[in-house]
Order: structure tokens, then C-alpha cells, then sequence
DNA sequence: TGGGTGGGCGCG
DNA sequence: AAAGCGCGCCCACCCA
């Protein structure tokens, strides 16, 4: 059974779909609609359908009402738009779909945007349709429901929120920068190396963080660099190098994760003085792949320098679980390469094409994969890439396929069907110019270029797309496993999931469950594959770790 | 004064 | 010794 849920003006409409009945539609006031959907939920379990999970989920997380499934229909218009031949006509969700688009959209309390009530229903049986109709449907329908879990997901891990210590903060940046300033002011230590590299190059006005001003100042020491970036300076040898580089380490810190971020984006939690949440604003479907990103704050980024700060609450314990080499083990069960598969047995796939005889060692087998990967053509990924296509020549066709359907301009899909975007039409109109009557070589040279770049992003787009979408599997089956483990108690009392990071998850656990939850996650990385890739005999292993801050987490 | 851009660097 | 994917965010800087 699906339920349609919409905003009106006179309160928000229900409507129930259940095959071979006729559709059935209830008004609800606005403000009972938390207790109302509590109640159907438990009622009969339906699929929720709405225009946009964090909109009007968060409304109901805030009133305390969890739902078990939905279906965004913006997130999946977006996909099906793509992956179909005739994506489902309607203006009014052009509009929907960039809310950023209409600035002058009233504010409401309800959604960013506002559909009628049979525009909604319209929507879902359109989509519906759309899925049935096509050559795919089963993966599509998988994609579908995948995309909307991590919805889902996504809202309830930002109201959560990833349980944060100030105070373990604020000692680790005192520890590293001294006591906090006054806003503006550079904290004392940043000062003092600030004032060591101007002494050191005589450059007693430099503001070290002006790149342009940097590079004067090293140029008239003496010290012949292109850039300021950190990898060149690494290789100089000169007095300058270790104070400046630990000035932009401790810089970055300071202004990217520093107070001022803590103040913006950390709050009191909802048990008790001392356990705070830092609370990210995820962006389920933000990245074209299929990857989340995220708006503020971000998370995403949460550099291995403040992961200290992430710190369990008392009696309670972070799970911290990753996969090891997701992406190539992914491009093994798509390409159903049994060569590949077979060395990813263990736990260590780069381990394991060394044990195959494959590469020497097990650095060089890492460079080599993430060229294939990512397309290298140079340099020793470049070289290396000949013994990949020998040892494993059906993993090399996937991407080498995807990546010259990208240079002629082509699309291409993931596992599911996700589908990648057309180049823009400035690509096309280069690569049209270059046959043209005057074209010169400089015309040619720049087509080709564009070409290979395209190609390198649809190369990597079916790798890095279909391991998004066994993260998204991941997460969903582990949310309810979760839902199993913890009973009705809500994040104040259960195991939930708290961060996210693309093959990474953190669920923040009562001690006496964390074994119980180590054992979850493994089980839900296990069925992911199943569930994409059925019996190919590929492994998702994890690297899992029970722990009180997320900094002892391997 | 505010918006847009590029360098640089954090994450996978 | 360096190149090859996807992001977000901060700062300086440029321009209107």
C-alpha cells in the first residue's frame, strides 16, 4: 500500500493507493499530520510517497514520527529523466526539482515547494509507469527504492546528529593552536609561524595566506616553485618549508573545523548537558554519480585531524565500519571477472593481486588499479596498465567501454541504471569544430583533449556510480536491521546510524548492543552484494571497530 | 559592498 | 616523482 502525502492550503491530503481499489483521499490539518501518519504507519506499513523526504520528513522527525519506507518522487525524477528515453512531462517539476531556481517562492512550513494534491498522484503513477515500461525495471525499481531509503537516511541522521564533544574539541584546538581568539584574529600559535616565515624570508608585511603574496616572497628567497602548493613545497629544502607547511596544516584547521564552525554547526543533544551533536546537512543524489554531498558544515571533509571530538555518549559506543577497496571490487562483479574476483578473495585486494603474480608490489598494484579507475594514461599507472588488461581483460573492457562511449559524447549507465549526463553544449560545438573547413590543429588538440576528459569522467562514473549504489543497499538494510535490534525506542534508546561517508558508516550504539551491531553491518554489507550482484562470487569485506571516539577507529 | 572565480586542501 | 575521478569550503582577489 503507498500513501500520497500533499500540501494544500486548507491542510495536507492523504491519498491511499492500494491496487484494484479505486484511490482514496482525506484531508488532515496540518498540525495533526505527525499523529496521523504515526498512526497509519503502524497501522499497515505503507510506502510513503511524497515530493521531497527533507522537507517533510524532518517535520515529522521533530515530532517524533519515524516511517519504515517512502519514495521521493524529486530524487527519482531525477533519475528516471535520465535513464529513460521519454523522461515523465510536467513543468510544474521543473520547477520542483531547483527550488533554487524560484527565489521568489514563498517560504512555507511544509516543503520547499508545493504541488496540488493531483499533481503528486499524477507524478507517482507517470514514474510508475515509467519503471514498468522499461527494459530494466527490476534494477530501476532497486535504484528507485535504494535512492529513497537513503532519503530517508539522510534526514534522520541530520536530526540525530553525529555525537560531538565541544570540550574535546576545544582542547584539541587549544592543544594545536593555543587559546581561542578574539573572531578575526589569528589564534597565538598561527601568529608565532606566521611571524617565523616572514622573518625566515624576510618578508616582514606577508600575509601567508594570500597565494600570490606567498610566491613573491618565496621567489625573492630564492626558492624556485611554481605554486605554494604543499606537495611541491614538500620536495625544497629550505628553512622555510616545515614552519610554513605547519602553518597551512594548523590554518586550515583553524578556519575550516575550527570554533566558529563548531558554533555554526554544533548543538546541545537531546539527553543530557555535555552530549552534542554536530548535525550536517546531507544532500542524498547531490553528486551526479549518485554519491551524497553535502551543504554546510562539511561533513564529508571532517578531516582525521578533529575526529577525536567525535566522542559516544556515556554507555553508549560508536560502531565504525568501512569497505576495504569498494570501487574496485565493484568493477569485479559488474564485469563478472572471476580473475578479479578471485583476488579480491581475502581482505586486501592489492594484496591480492600481488599474491596472483599480477604486479610486484603491493603499492604499485594500488597506483595501477586507481589509474584504471580513473583513467590514467601516464606515468607509472600508465605503464602498469598493460598487465591489468592481461590479467583481468573482461574488469578492463567495462571501463575502457564506458570510457570511449563518453569521448563520441554517448551516455552511460551504472549496475542499477543510473544513467550519466550528456556533455555540455560547448563540448559538442568543439568537437563539431575540429571537422569543419578552418579548423586548425589548436582546435583539433583542444577536441581531443575535451574528448578524453569526458571520457575519463563516464569511465569513472560507472565504477564509482554502481559503489554508491551498493553503499545506498548497504546503509538500507542496515537501517533495518537496526529498526530489529533496538525495538521501537527511537535514536534516544536504540542503535542508529549517525555519519556516512562513502563506503564508511558510523552507528552510535548502547554498549550492550555493539556486538549485536558489528555483526549487523557485516550481514548488510554481505546481503548488498547479494542483492546487486546475486551469487558472483565477490566479497565486501569490513574493516570494523568498536570504539569510544571515532579517532581510535582503524 | 557584494558576487563570482581560482588556488589550495580536506574527504572518498 | 606525479597524475587520473568525484565533491565542499575557505581565503584572497577581481570586478562591478
Amino acid at each position: 500500500m503507498e500513501i500520497v502525502v500533499a500540501e494544500e492550503s486548507d491542510g495536507v491530503r492523504l491519498t491511499v493507493l492500494t491496487d484494484g481499489v479505486a484511490p482514496a483521499a482525506s484531508l488532515v490539518p496540518t498540525e495533526e499530520l505527525p499523529a496521523r501518519v504515526a498512526e497509519l504507519e503502524a497501522a499497515s506499513h505503507p510506502r510513503w510517497v511524497w515530493s521531497d523526504t527533507a522537507a517533510t520528513y524532518a517535520r515529522l522527525l521533530r515530532a517524533g514520527v519515524r516511517v519504515e519506507r517512502c519514495f521521493d518522487l524529486r530524487l527519482c525524477r531525477t533519475i528516471l529523466r535520465r535513464a529513460l528515453d521519454a523522461p515523465p512531462p510536467s513543468d510544474l517539476w521543473d520547477g520542483a526539482e531547483e527550488p533554487e531556481d524560484r527565489p521568489d517562492a514563498p517560504p512555507t512550513l511544509f516543503a520547499t515547494f508545493t504541488l496540488p494534491a493531483e499533481e503528486v498522484l499524477a507524478e507517482r503513477l507517470r514514474q510508475r509507469e515509467a519503471v514498468a515500461a522499461s527494459a530494466q525495471r527490476g534494477r530501476l525499481a532497486t535504484l528507485l527504492a535504494a535512492e529513497s531509503a537513503g532519503a530517508l537516511i539522510a534526514a534522520e541522521m541530520r536530526h540525530d546528529g553525529l555525537p560531538w564533544s565541544r570540550a574535546a574539541h576545544d582542547r584539541l584546538l587549544t592543544e594545536a593552536l593555543g587559546p581561542r581568539p578574539l573572531p578575526g584574529a589569528r589564534p597565538p600559535v598561527l601568529e608565532a609561524l606566521a611571524e617565523e616565515v616572514r622573518t625566515t624570508l624576510a618578508a616582514p608585511a606577508l600575509n601567508p595566506d594570500s597565494g600570490p603574496a606567498l610566491l613573491r616572497a618565496l621567489h625573492g628567497a630564492g626558492i624556485a616553485v611554481q605554486t605554494t602548493r604543499k606537495w611541491e613545497l614538500e620536495h625544497v629544502d629550505h628553512p622555510v618549508v616545515a614552519p610554513l607547511l605547519e602553518y597551512k596544516r594548523l590554518a586550515r584547521l583553524h578556519s575550516a573545523n575550527g570554533w566558529a564552525w563548531a558554533e555554526e554547526w554544533v548543538r546541545p543533544g537531546p539527553t543530557g548537558a555535555g552530549r552534542e551533536r554536530f548535525h550536517p546537512d546531507y544532500v542524498p543524489g547531490g553528486v551526479v554519480t549518485g554519491r551524497w554531498a553535502t551543504r554546510g558544515g562539511g561533513a564529508l571533509q571532517l578531516p582525521k585531524q578533529v575526529r577525536g571530538a567525535v566522542v559516544a555518549d556515556p554507555g553508549w559506543r560508536l560502531v565504525v565500519a568501512d569497505v576495504a577497496q569498494l570501487e574496485p571490487r565493484v568493477l569485479a562483479a559488474m564485469a563478472r571477472d572471476e580473475a578479479m574476483a578471485r583476488a579480491a578473495r581475502g581482505g586486501d585486494l592489492y594484496q591480492g593481486l600481488v599474491d596472483q603474480g599480477v604486479i610486484e608490489t603491493r603499492a604499485q598494484a594500488k597506483v595501477a588499479m586507481l589509474g584504471a579507475l580513473y583513467g590514467a594514461t601516464t606515468g607509472p599507472a600508465g605503464e602498469l596498465a598493460p598487465r591489468l588488461l592481461r590479467a583481468f581483460p573482461r574488469a578492463t573492457a567495462v571501463v575502457e567501454g564506458a570510457a570511449m562511449r563518453g569521448e563520441v559524447g554517448g551516455t552511460v549507465r551504472t549496475w542499477l541504471g543510473r544513467t550519466s549526463p550528456l556533455p555540455p553544449p560547448e563540448w559538442k560545438a568543439v568537437q563539431d569544430r575540429q571537422h569543419e573547413g578552418g579548423a586548425t590543429d589548436e582546435d583539433r588538440r583542444r577536441a581531443r583533449r575535451l574528448a578524453r576528459d569526458w571520457g575519463r569522467f563516464t569511465r569513472n562514473f560507472v565504477v564509482q556510480g554502481t559503489a554508491a549504489e551498493w553503499a545506498l543497499c548497504w546503509l538500507a538494510d542496515l537501517r533495518a536491521r537496526l529498526r530489529v535490534l533496538g525495538g521501537d525506542g527511537g535514536a534516544g534508546r536504540s542503535p542508529h546510524l549517525v555519519f556516512f561517508l562513502h563506503d564508511e558508516v558510523i552507528v552510535h550504539t548502547p554498549a550492550a548492543l555493539a556486538e549485536e551491531v558489528a555483526e549487523a553491518v557485516r550481514e548488510s554489507a554481505a546481503g548488498a552484494g547479494r542483492l546487486l550482484f546475486g551469487d558472483f562470487p565477490v566479497d565486501f569485506p569490513l574493516d570494523v571497530s568498536l570504539v569510544d571516539t571515532y579517532a581510535d577507529a582503524t
